[in-house]
This record gives structure tokens, sequence and C-alpha cells, in this order.
DNA sequence: GATGAATGAGATTTCATTCAT
DNA sequence: AATGAATGAAATCTCATTCAT
């Protein structure tokens, strides 16, 4: 099959796959299901994805790479900008994209929980036969501090323009700006995937007083 | 059964459960190991919880349980210091709690993930059966708000001693506040259940950071 | 659960896998029919015999003690009269037995070509890992020169008490009786599992003749 | 394609067939090996054998002329011989074939398990469809009689020219010689496919004691 | 209340066979 | 005719959960 034709089909499957977990749910959708969804055959569907988890995986990359390129795209577009706004469009691009794709957010934040401690090792007993043998899943673990990355040299490039003040590590900044974010995603899925009030507080609020608190970090002056 | 027994046993159970979700995750830990694990078998296993989420929930219950303890003595350690003082020790509170205990956090964490929109009736389809029927998670939905109620009176005692300047919303700096720990709390779970360095930053420093963070939150007065 | 329940239990089986190959045949029966049949799930039947293969081996070993049992009684029976009345009536009774049981018939002759060479432990790589792994297919293994010995034992005595006058090897004797009965069954096989005429010869016939033939060999005197 | 280009690439596969057969035995053939070992692929594969019985079926073909070839050159050779003389010839080429050609052996013995009864209409059922559309098989159903008849006509030319002195039925004589054969064949396939002690017996005293057995049959003169 | 056995639902695998190009 | 991809049918396995005693 050619290379086009085999991408193509399996990004068919991937997008079955989000209607029906969508649907039911990682757990509850049936790989039946998605194959019937995709037009193909239970035994076709393991033929591309070898299992339900390394599907999950597929559908987890496929998120990750959105999330990158909304990251590359904003950092592109903030380019003439100082890295304070820059660092502070990527945090938007981050809230903006959990709020948009309920099922990709959920993957990801799955992947960074499965994913834990695995860099060291440990805990492999956690990780089913399955997951560890999944092409995504490992391909995942080779990209997945690119938006650590990516943040971290934005706010180096604050600090150099003098945009961003705070003296704090910069890599520092860039994990606690990645927990809000990682905070607000959370509190969202916990409200469902469509944005509306919690405890009569709109998302949007929220959002917004993130990235004052956000920024206020960047401008942290004092230890 | 003297109901004394019961609860004993009860807890028994939950312990090895514990032990066992700890190795193997909630995922891959088989009833029967849990079983094994406590002394007994299966069917005792279900004659004392309904089923493997609602183990879970019997778990998570507890956890909230610890939560709200900390919180109790926080508030009644700090119930003569400002509502600042107290407010900040809250989500010290949390994030020590989070740090202490990994089993737990992912447990709330998964809590709130599961809960998301039952508040609104919605998606019930994606709680199954098991989870609707667990006593566990009906006790838990009567009180999952109450940290938040706790939190917001403090802030409130805060506005009113003056120690906290923000003009936010005290529900909407409620749930900010939470979001950061729990965006702690998902960075921890991903960085393996023993505080150890991630990029290089220690997790004691990102916890002083979000603490700062925090406390800019809270004297925020401009909007 | 009690020995002989289990033991109850499996017969069960077995009888409701004898129904369903008789009338399928060992391919194209199902293990979920036989299931049904036996009043169980597919699951419990693969808790009973871990294969397909596994559970023809099972019905094998029956009919091998079937035979056996044949050939103790026929034995015991004759223990009186000559070693070459018995060593007839033994080849007798193992047409009798293939002429009244077909599918038994068919399993231990498909045995014996499985078993083939397994001994000198070369072409193993023929043996499906079910096969290998099958307890009753090593039990088979333990117990199927049986017939064989016994066979040879009276032709033994007939050549103490003078009634077989044969000088060859009472082995040879044994294999050319049994190479006889062996041909007898695979024509019976091939002719269907109801005795009826074949090229307008009753099959009653040629096992007189066998008999007959049979009982030359065993009173040939030169070499 | 040229005929003669056909049945070249016809008796290529078949011999790859006959290799792989060989190592796994027909159950666990894989038509993909087979076609590997061909050196084509499988859709070309079936393009000839429209299945993998029919390819059975015409390995069984092509042993079951190499069988009938010996029988005609056995019974040119013998022409000016005695019918008995001929005849047993007869018996010691089918025995010598069997114990040359392992595989064919099988495969003429799976045939005649093959298709019992199917003369007689009945059982259809267990033939499958695949079986029934081959052509070799039908081929083969038109020929397979012709070893018994070539036999028949041997032994009643030995009654004519007094070799033969048994009164019994020659049909019933051609059968209890065949199944002398056959039960010689099936030891031996039960023995490996290389000539070698049995229970110390060694299978050419085996083949001589099957023909004085034999021979005894056919001098036999009582009833 | 405890136990061993059984169930049900779905994941995964294996291959002979067929389709589309 | 040849190929790579797909199908279909059934075997097998895994576990949470339930039954019968």
């Amino acid at each position: 099959m050619k290379q086009e034709t085999k991408v193509f089909k399996e990004n068919l499957i991937i997008q079955a796959a989000e209607t029906v977990f969508r649907k039911m749910g990682f757990k509850n959708a049936k790989m039946e299901e998605i194959a019937f969804e995709a037009g193909i055959t239970k035994v076709t569907l393991y033929t591309y994805f070898q299992s339900k988890e390394n599907l999950y995986m597929a559908l987890t990359y496929k998120a990750f790479h959105r999330l990158l390129d909304g990251y590359y795209a904003s950092i592109e577009k903030n380019k003439h900008k100082s890295g304070l706004e820059s660092s502070l469009a990527l945090m938007e691009t981050s809230m903006n994209f959990f709020a948009n794709n309920f099922l990709y957010s959920e993957a990801l934040l799955d992947y960074f929980n499965t994913v834990r401690s695995s860099d060291s090792g440990q805990n492999k007993s956690k990780l089913t036969e399955a997951i560890n043998q999944s092409l995504y899943f490992n391909k995942l673990q080779d990209i997945h501090n690119l938006p650590f990355k990516l943040n971290f040299k934005e706010i180096e490039r604050g600090k150099q323009d003098g945009s961003i003040l705070s003296q704090l590590d910069s890599m520092l900044i860039t994990l606690q700006g990645w927990s809000m974010v990682t905070g607000f995603a959370k509190i969202l899925s916990a409200s469902g995937n469509t944005v509306k009030p919690l405890f009569n507080i709109d998302l949007n609020e929220l959002k917004n007083i993130t990235l004052i608190t956000g920024k206020a970090l960047l401008l942290e002056k004092g230890k």
C-alpha cells in the first residue's frame, strides 16, 4: 500500500475511534463498533492498530501534535512580539486547546498520567504489555517534553528582551505555567465538554484569571 | 455481624486494595489479587464492595475525608490568623496532601474527572451502572463541594479582615486556587510518587512558587 | 469441586463433544456448539478442556480406555481357554470395537497418526502447541503400548500351552495382528459408520477372513 | 498460458506443498508458507489451486498415479508369472510404495478416509464444499477403484492358472489384501517416515510376514 | 457469610479465502 | 496473471461479576 494510502486509512480509523470514544468513553467503546464506524472489519482494524490501547495512543499522538502545532503557530505569530507576550500566548493557546478539544484534552491528561515515572524505568508493571509495545506510546515518549522546551525558550527570550522580569529559573516558570494550564484543563474536564458555568463561574473568567496569574508570575521580581 | 467488625473488615479490604492499586494501577489491578491480599475470597470481597469501581470509590471517599480532615485542621489552626494566611495554608495543605499521598491524589483527581457534569445531569450515560449504584460515589457527591466551600469561607473572611485585597469573586479565586493545586498534583503524579526532581526542578520549589503565585492572586488589586 | 463432580462434568462435556463431532466432524465442530450441547458456556468449556484439540484428546483417551476395557474383559473371559483362542478373541474384540464405534475408531486412528515419531522426539513441529500441552495426549503416550503388551502376553501364553505353533517373534505377531485390525478399521472408516457392503462385500465377511488369516498366522509353523 | 507452462507451474506448486506438508503436516501447513516455498504469492497459489484441500487432493492424485504406475509396472513385469506371484508382487509393490513415500502414503489413506461413504451418497455433509468442488477429488473418484480392479484381475488369473487355491470371493481377497497393506502403512506412519525398529521389530520383517500371511490367504483351501 | 464454579462481554489471534487494482 | 489489502469464521483468553450450595 502506498504510504499516503496507509496514512489516509489510519486517519480514517482514528477519526472513527474518536467518534466512538466520544460517545462511549474509552472503556465502553468496542473495537467492533470502531471498526464498523470506520467501515472495515475488526481484523483490519487490528492490522492497523494492534490493540485498543495502541489505538488510543495513536489518538493521543495526534492530539499531542495538534497541541504542538498550536504552539508552533503561536510562537511564529508572536515572534516579533516580546517573550512575555509570546509566553502568555502559549498559555492561552494551551487553554483554548483544552477547552475546545475535550477528547484530546482527556487523552493528553491520561497520557501524562500513564507515562509517569516510566522515564525512570520503575513501575513498568503499571504499563500494560499493549502500551509498552505501542509504537505511538514510544513515539510520544520521544517528544513529550517538546512543549516544555518551546515554552522554556520563549521565557528565556522574554528574559533577554527584558519583558520578563522574574528571576526564577525558566524551567521552574515553565512547569508552573504548565501546572496552571493542566489544572485548568482538569477543571474543564471535570465540568464537561461544553464550556459552561461551574459554581456560577464562567470558564472564560477562569481562563482570564489564569492568564492574569500567569502574567503576575512572569513579572514577579522578588523571590 | 457487629458494626465494628464490619467496618474493621472493610478497612482491611480497602488497605489491601490500596496496596494492589499502588502496585498495578487501578485498571490493571485484579479483584482476585485484592481479595488474596486481604486474605479473603473474591466473592467475599464482592459482599463488602459490590464492584471494583465501588471499591475505588470507597478508597476515594477515604481519601476525600483525609483531605477534608486536613482542611478542618488547617482552618482550626489558623482561625486566629488572617483569612489570607488561612487561605494560603489551605493551599499548602492540599499540596502537601497530594505530594504525600500519591494514590489518594490520583483517586481524587479521577473522581473529579468522573463526576464531571453529572451535576448537570447530562452525560450520565458515561457513568457506569456500577458507579451510579455506588454508595460511596453518592456519599461523595454530597460532600465534594465542601473543600470549595471551606476555602470560599476563608477567602471571604480574608476580604472581611482586609488581608485579602482581590476584588475578584471569591468562588472564582477558590476555583483558581484549586486549579493551581490540581495542576501541581497532576505534575506530581506525572513525575512519580516520590518527590524527585523533574527537569532538574525540585518539586518543593514548585510548591513554593505555587504558593507565591497564589498569594499574588489574593493580593491582586486591579482587574 | 469434589473430584467426582469434576469427573462427572468432564464426562458430560465429552459426551456433548462426541455428539457434535459425530454430526459435524472434528474440523467443522464449533466450541460454541459443544458448549451449548453440554449446557455450559464456552469459557467453562475452556476451563475444563484448554483447547479443542485437548478435548479431542480427552475423547481419544476415553476411546482408548474403552478399547482397553474390552481387551481386559476378553482376556479375563478367555483365561481358561488357550492362548490361541484368547489371542484371536482379542483380534475380534478390536474389530468389533472399531466396527461399533465409528467416532472412537477414527479418534484412535488419528491418534496413532499424530503420535508418530513423537516418541523419537523428532518432528515435534507437526504437533501443535495445544497438543503438546494436552494432559490427555501425554497420558495417552504413557499407555498407548498397553494393548500391544496385553496381546503379546496372550501370544506368549499360547506358545507355552502349545496352542500357538508359530515360531515367529511374539511381538512381530502382535504387530502383524494389529496391522490387520488397523487395516480393517481403516476400511471400515472408509466405508462409513454403518456396516454395509463395499464392493458387494459384507464387512462381516471381511472380519471373518481377517480372523481366519490371523489364525493361520498363529498356526504357521514354517518360517 | 501455454498448457505445458501451466502444468509445469502446477507441479512446481505441488512440490512446494509436499515440502511444507512434510515439514508441518497438512493441518499446520499454511498456504502462505506454501506460496512462499513456491516463490509465488498466496493469490497466485489460489489461482492454480482453489483451496487448500484441493491442493492436497492434487497431491493425492499425483500419489495415486504413482501407486497405479507401480501396479501397472508390477503386473507387466509379472505377466508371464503365475497369478499368485503377480498378486503377491502387487502387495509388495504397495508396501514398498507406502514405506518409501510417507507423505503419499498419508495422503492416500486420508483420501480413502475422506471418500468414505460418499459412494453411497450419504454423509455428503461432512465433505467440505471445497472438497466437493475439487477437480482432483472428482478425478480421483473416477479411478479410485482401479487398484482393486487390477488386483482383482490378477487374483482371478491366479484362480484360472491354478496358482491360487482359495475359494473365497476374489473381491473379498482383494479387500483383505488391501486391508493388510493399509494396516502396514498405518503402522509405518505411526512409526515415523524412516524405516526403523518399533518394539525392536524391523519393519522389513513386518513386511515379510505380511507377505507370508497374504500368501497363506491365497492358498487357503478350506473355508 | 463464605466458597468454588460458572457466566458474559469483549479483546485478540489465526488463517483460509476473496477483493480491487 | 500477480499483488497487497481485506474479510469472515472461529479459536482463545481475560476479568469483572454472579450463582448455587
